[in-house]
DNA sequence: TAAAATTGTTAGGTTAGTCTAATTGTTATA
DNA sequence: TATAACAATTAGACTAACCTAACAATTTTA
């Protein structure tokens, strides 16, 4: 049985080595900022993990997950993706709230309950961020999605998900009224800092390049 | 913030407090017990938990939980009869299925969660074992319970708690793989000294009037 | 390619929650 | 009421997860 803290690191490299297509790595630093702790202390989980044989990892190497470690990190992210789905569904949730509550039901551990609640649900494929949600047998479908920020002058797209999950990010979003499946329109760029003017449901906005490689596209 | 432990050290207190009329205290070892610790690890929390002004408590005394103890401990109670209600509503969990999940969900926090699971079930009164379900408020109806020795030949019921909380009468009860949640079937008397004929878990047993004057039932 | 910058590890310390063994209070009983 | 039985506490140790500070390896860059 696997500590909250155990699947927070398993999760995490899921998540490290999802984000870009190809990358099966992730650095000792990199895996500590994104979990909030320092560098010392992954280093000290890391070795607790390669021995119960969860990742692959040596000394001054890099870090990737096992088959047995990526299968329990599906698993969570799947419980994860399940639990804000009923949370926005069943809950009267909004968008920005459920992340942080899922972040606590995601380690309950029931297999019960998990397929319970996915009927429950009726078999959602996505959660209410636009993200798949992996199946019984533990199957994501992978989607390597552009984002905003990677879309052509005067083209159009349409948001499908975001990257970052923060509710000070989802709650930006929210007040530009963007949602799943709100249509896009790049109006024009500032080549200076990548600032771009985009058009939503015809009000036309500025937003910031960081913010435009957040919002994932289609 | 409470840590799991804490919050069940509390949600302990408020069991072995309300078992029987009256009852407000509880003593070390029993606490120990009921949780499966050794009394030296419920000293310390002990101590920590008067420190944050849980519990009254005095070396060598009689434990018993502050209000602001027994709100927290009310308010895990009702999480925890909220999730045993969804789990068998919900998700057709059976009834003995539903105590071991809702211990891992009542720790969840999240006001707003609660709020809205209790909408969603319909503001229920009773849990799936027919035992109040604190309101908002943290109102909860007290229901005390009868004892083995009550109940009519033929009856069947489940034990919910021990009264007597010695050494001796504790391992002849787990000698006999009688426990929490245990069913128990009255199968015949014994006019001359009241002891009775008992089935537990397809074994029957013969037990004195005093062992069944000892466990507690619903 | 040597020095500088970055990345990662080790050593030693902290806290929460647990344990065992020894000891001290309290209660019951002979 | 003295003592045996029981209940509770203290002391000292362990593990998991974290920290800081010092050091070692690797990568970048001048």
């Amino acid at each position: 049985m696997l500590s909250f803290t155990e699947e927070n690191y398993l999760k995490a490299l899921l998540h490290l080595t999802m984000e870009i297509e190809d990358k099966v790595e992730a650095g000792t630093n990199e895996l500590a900022f994104y979990l909030g702790v320092k560098p010392a202390t992954a280093t000290d989980m890391l070795k607790k993990l390669k021995e119960k044989k969860l990742i692959q990892y040596e000394k001054y190497g890099k870090i990737s997950l096992s088959d047995t470690g990526r299968n329990k990190a599906v698993e969570i992210l799947r419980k994860h993706r399940l639990w804000e789905t009923f949370l926005y569904e069943k809950l009267e949730f909004t968008w920005d709230e459920v992340h942080e509550v899922a972040e606590q039901l995601e380690h309950i551990h029931s297999p019960k309950l998990v397929d319970k609640l996915d009927k429950f649900l009726g078999y959602p494929e996505v959660d209410p961020h636009g993200d798949c949600i992996p199946n019984a047998k533990g199957e994501l479908k992978q989607s390597f999605k552009k984002t905003l920020s990677e879309v052509e002058t005067g083209a159009s797209c349409k948001m499908v998900a975001v990257k970052d999950n923060t509710a000070a990010f989802l709650q930006y979003v929210s007040q530009l009224n963007l949602g799943i499946d709100t249509p896009i329109k790049v109006v024009s760029r500032q080549a200076y800092d990548g600032s771009m003017e985009i058009m939503i449901s015809g009000a036309t906005i500025n937003v910031s390049q960081k913010f435009a490689e957040n919002i994932l596209i289609v």
